[in-house]
Formats: C-alpha cells, structure tokens, sequence
DNA sequence: GTGAAAGCGCTAACAG
DNA sequence: CTGTTAGCGCTTTCAC
C-alpha cells in the first residue's frame, strides 16, 4: 500500500504570478486570453503555468463570474427505461457534439422516483449548472415544478403537458403519425392498427392524435381495441403487437409510433407470418439500426433528431447568455421531415 | 415573449442573518446543523430561511470547504455502445440508490472519443467532482491516464490492463466463464463454442481465459473457430452466434458471456433449430429480462452487481474522507456468486 | 452559545 | 498594458 502524504498543494494564481512575475490580474487576463496583454508577459505567465501545471480553481472563478460552464441533461425516468432507448444515446451524442466547441460541459443527471427527483432539483438550485433540459416528461412529474422554482435557465425535448411558458423544442408528432398512417390507407390498407408510445407522454399522444386524425380524415375512425399502448421500448413494441394481433384478426396493417417498438413489432409480424414490411409504417428517429432490420425499408416518418438536439443547446445558450433576462417567453422550434424509404 | 427583469438576486446568508437577528457564523452553524446552537437561534435561523428561500451558494461554501459534494460516473464510449447495455442502467440505479442517503450528487459524464475524453478530464481536474468511477474500459482508452493526472480520487470499475495501483472493483471472470463452461462439459458436451465479450476489455478476456481453462482442463483445448467475438450487445450476440453456426457444423453447446448478447444468440439458435436453453450457459449479471426470454431458465453464473456498485462507491468515498492521504495504494475488492438457475 | 475577522482563489473595475 | 484594490458567499478559528 503506497501510502501519499497529504494531497499536494494545488497551485495557485497567486503563485503563478509570483513565478512569471507579473502581477494576480495580469495573470487572469492571460488565462481567459483577454487581448490586453503584451506577448512577453503572456509568454512568461504561460511558462509559469506550466511550470506549475497550474489549473484555475473553478469554485473560486465560478463564485465571481456566478458561471460554471456547465449543463445539465436531466433524465427524468418514471417508467420507462430511457437508457435502453436509442434514441437516447443519440441525443446525449448530439449535444455533446454541439457543444464540443464550446466551454459548456454537459453532465447527466438520472433522477428515478421522488427523491431523487429533489436530490437533482436541489443540485441545480444550489447552482452547480448554469441551464438545464429536460428529457423524457411523464404527465405526473415533478422536476418541471420543482426545477421551474429555481432562477437557472430551462428548456424542454417535447412540449409540456399544461401550456406553461417554457422554452422547448418539439417535432410535429400529430402530422408525422398523420403522414405515415395516411400512407398505409393510400395502400388500400382499411383495419390499421396502432402500437403507440406511452400514453402518459405528450410525444405517444400526439403520434395516436395522428394516427387517429388520418383514420378520421378517411372516414373510418378508429376503435379503441387498434390501440395497443407500447412502451417505447423492444420489448414493449412485441407486447403490443401480440396484444394486436390477437384481438383483432382482420387486421391489415399497423402504425408503430418509435423505432425500437418497430423493431420488436417486425418480429412478431414475423413470427406470425404477416407481410413485412409492406404493413408496417413508422414514425421515429429513422434509427439505422432498425432500418438494417428490414429489407427493403420500412415507411418511416423520420424526424430530424440533430436539429432538435441543436435546437436545444441554442434555446439554453440564449437564455445563458442572456443572463436570465428577456428570453423567458415561450418559444416553438417544431420541425418534421417526411420521407419515405420504400414503396 | 414576456420579459423578466434582470435575474432577481439570490438571498445570501448575510441576510438571512440579518432577518433572524443573528450573526453569520451563526446561520453558517445551522445550516450545516453543528450542535453548539441554541435552539431560538436554531428556530429564528430556520424561520429566515423559509422566508427567503434562502439555498446556500454552493461555489461559496466548495470554495473553503473544498469539497464539492458531488461524484462522476465517466462513460468512456470507444466503441461499444455502452447506453444500450442493461446492466449500464443498472449500474446508475445501484450507484444512485447507494449515494441516496449521502450528501453526494451523482453525475454522469459521457466521454466519447479524445476530444470529449479530454474535455471531461479536464472538468474532472478543475475541481468539480470529489471523485470519479470509470466504467467500461477499453484498452487503449486515455482516461485512466488523463485523470490519475489529477489529484481527484478515482476508482476503476474492473481491472486495469496494466497493473497500475489503482483502486478497483472487479468480479471473478474467469471464474465464472470456467464454471460455465464446467456445466456444459459435465453435461456432455464436447464441440462447446463461445461467444466472446470484446477483447480489447479485460472482462472480455477474463472471460475468454475462464472458458479456455475449462475446455484444457478436461483435455479438449480450443481451436480458434470456437471463438466468436462479440461487443456485449444483443446484434452483436447474434451475429457471433451466426458466426458460430455456420464455422462449427457439430458445435453442441455454447457459453455466451454476457446476458444482452445471450438473447441475441438464443434467437439465431431457436431460428437454426437448435436445443434451448440446453446448450447455451452464460455469465453476466442475471438481467430479470433476459431470464424471462428463455423457459427452462438457462443455466448462468451470476455477479453481485449490487456488492460492485457498493463497493465502487465503498472505495471512493473511503479516498474522499481521508482527505487523499493513505488509501491510494491498490485495492482488489472481486467477488462472484455462482449460481445455476436450472439443470 | 455567539460574533468578529480572516480568508478560500479568482475576476473586475479603476487607476496609472 | 499592468498592478492595486475590492469583493463573490461561505466556513472557520478565536475570543468573548
């Protein structure tokens, strides 16, 4: 057992300075490359820093500026397990990638149940992020109150249930769920059913408010035992569609409201021998995996995930940057894009 | 758009002194619940911060204190698609519900590729975090390097390839793949197969070694042919099945090591024909889900996951209160629980 | 039990 | 262009 004394003494400004023998501030203005500067003494200060392989001391910058460089995706998980959602991981990589050429961080926070819901509110409030967005809204969840109660800048992946003034970014759901089942009547289609997405969301509403708009629009509504709610997930995408196929025999084809139900969906029409995937449209990220499932394609309503993920990152940075003024209102960033990969 | 005036400035503990009538070192005192308070000043203190709203600063109090309450779970994605992994979710549940009763907040930091590895280290070292878990390592991953640079504790989730001194929570791999493969070879198989974890992981290897060790150990070494290597994911799985089936026409049996990839391997066998769960063993962490995919269960070696997620915050925080000194020498904390499910 | 005072390490006017 | 001077909000001796 190596045994290391007390940790090592983190350098500091004050030393820097000392050892490139300009002054405290002299030395701030080089690290946050201010150009008031001259070359020699940015020369020296920079030596000095690595002399010392000096690193600024966050807190204390942060205490002054009241800035930390730092944002945070909050996971809101009730139900569903968004971690196993592809579509996740995609955003976690698009905004990372977004910010990549920033000075902002991105850090998760997963908040499971209650507690852990205040654990993460309190976080924020006690200002360890400068701006938060949410992911993943369940109807009955707390962190938009509980977040919406501190001053630090919030931004939404979805419209919020009530009509509450909050930026957020959202894709048009009703009409891409609209396009895709409409496709399926243009194909002659007549008993289509639907694995929708969680009910409890507002995205899983929206994309059944679709599906059932264009069932409308054709004059044939929907009944409700076309309805299987799925979860988002694999798993739960072959759930509903069991459920489907077993209640309602005459049925020709099916509406499924994400990828990776999509995926576990094919399977079970598979299995049962069903005509794949000429029955089957989508409305999703147009996943590559999901699409590799299936050959040729299946329709697929994609929806541009990068945009919204861009979307996002800039609706926070503005209020960031704003300091918290202005920017408050409400603002819409919906956008869909439709295309069809077959048929 | 409606315009809020410039942010409304957070009450600072000055005031809430100044409302309750007493000094700051005071509220200081009740805040952090020291005992030497009287309990008018306590009630005074607490009225005044009710009134207010008062949350203390954090940046302020990490500044003296140093410590910033918060640890980081660092996802280094080289190449495997760690968010899809079920055990990653859980993972984040076991740390959280093991950090639920502390002060500790835990963040998760995705680090994808050098320029993110980088910018997350240096997040790590501007002090940020008190300390750091590092999962899902891959050989050449930069991470390990770029933060014991830092003086910021850190634990390894599994072994480090070289055999650095760092503290670390690993399972008995090779233990668990020898003692699966020992039941199929029991059982009477003799073409057993493999399908791999990644072997750029020390737990893709540990694994291959264990099953290795079985095959020699009763005389009957493997050839290469009987090792297909896959990514820990269900298509990876599934693929190296196919792999598998189509090099090794009398393969009999199969040890799979890890559960997602076990789905994905029992799918290709059940397509092929072949007897399930009979020839199929796996070690992993005994994911409920993958369990209800097969009936008879299959026969798995499972790992605490709970005890190595308890232990991986175990070992950090033991580094955090000691305040660095000691506890940095290298510490082993493996465990494994074998377990046979049927047969 | 409580207050006064001294910083933690850094940035940001403000003079020079 | 550079140094001096104030703090940012909080904890923490050290007297009382």
């Amino acid at each position: 057992m190596t045994t290391t004394g007390p940790r090592p003494p983190t350098p500091t400004l004050e030393q820097v300075a000392a050892l490139a023998g300009v002054s405290r501030a002299t030395v701030s203005r080089v690290i946050n490359d201010s150009p008031r500067v001259s070359p020699e003494a940015r020369d020296a200060v920079h030596a000095a820093v690595e002399a010392l392989r000096y690193v600024p001391n966050r807190m204390a910058r942060s205490l002054v500026t009241r800035r930390t460089d730092t944002i945070a995706l909050v996971l809101s998980e009730s139900n569903t397990q968004i971690f196993a959602d592809p579509f996740f991981a995609r955003i976690v990589r698009g905004l990372s990638a977004r910010l990549a050429d920033t000075e902002q961080n991105l850090v998760l926070l997963a908040a499971r149940g209650r507690r852990e819901q205040e654990k993460v509110a309190r976080y924020v409030r006690q200002g360890h992020v400068d701006g938060v967005i949410l992911i993943s809204l369940h109807r009955d969840d707390l962190l938009p109150d509980l977040l919406a109660r501190s001053p630090v800048p919030l931004v939404l992946s979805g419209r919020p249930f009530d009509g509450r003034p909050v930026p957020y970014v959202d894709a048009d759901n009703v009409g891409g769920a609209r396009a895709a089942t409409s496709h399926l009547l243009r194909l002659g289609r007549s008993r289509i059913g639907t694995v929708s997405g969680p009910l409890d969301m507002v995205v899983g509403l929206d994309r059944l408010t679709g599906y059932r708009a264009a069932l409308a629009a054709a004059g044939a509504p929907a009944s409700p035992e076309l309805v299987a709610e799925g979860d988002f997930t694999e798993a739960g995408g072959s759930r509903a569609m069991t459920r489907l196929l077993g209640d309602v025999p005459d049925l020709d084809a099916v509406f499924v409201a994400s990828d990776p139900m999509a995926v576990g969906a094919l399977r079970v029409l598979r299995a049962a021998g069903r005509r794949v995937p000429e029955d089957v449209a989508v409305v999703g990220f147009d996943d590559a995996e999901v699409a590799a499932t299936c050959d040729p394609p299946l329709t697929t309503v994609a929806q541009p995930l990068d945009e919204m993920t861009g979307g996002l990152v800039d609706l926070l940075l503005e209020q960031i940057g704003s300091g918290g003024s202005a920017a408050a209102g409400s603002r819409v960033c919906g956008t869909a894009l439709v295309r069809r990969a077959s048929a």
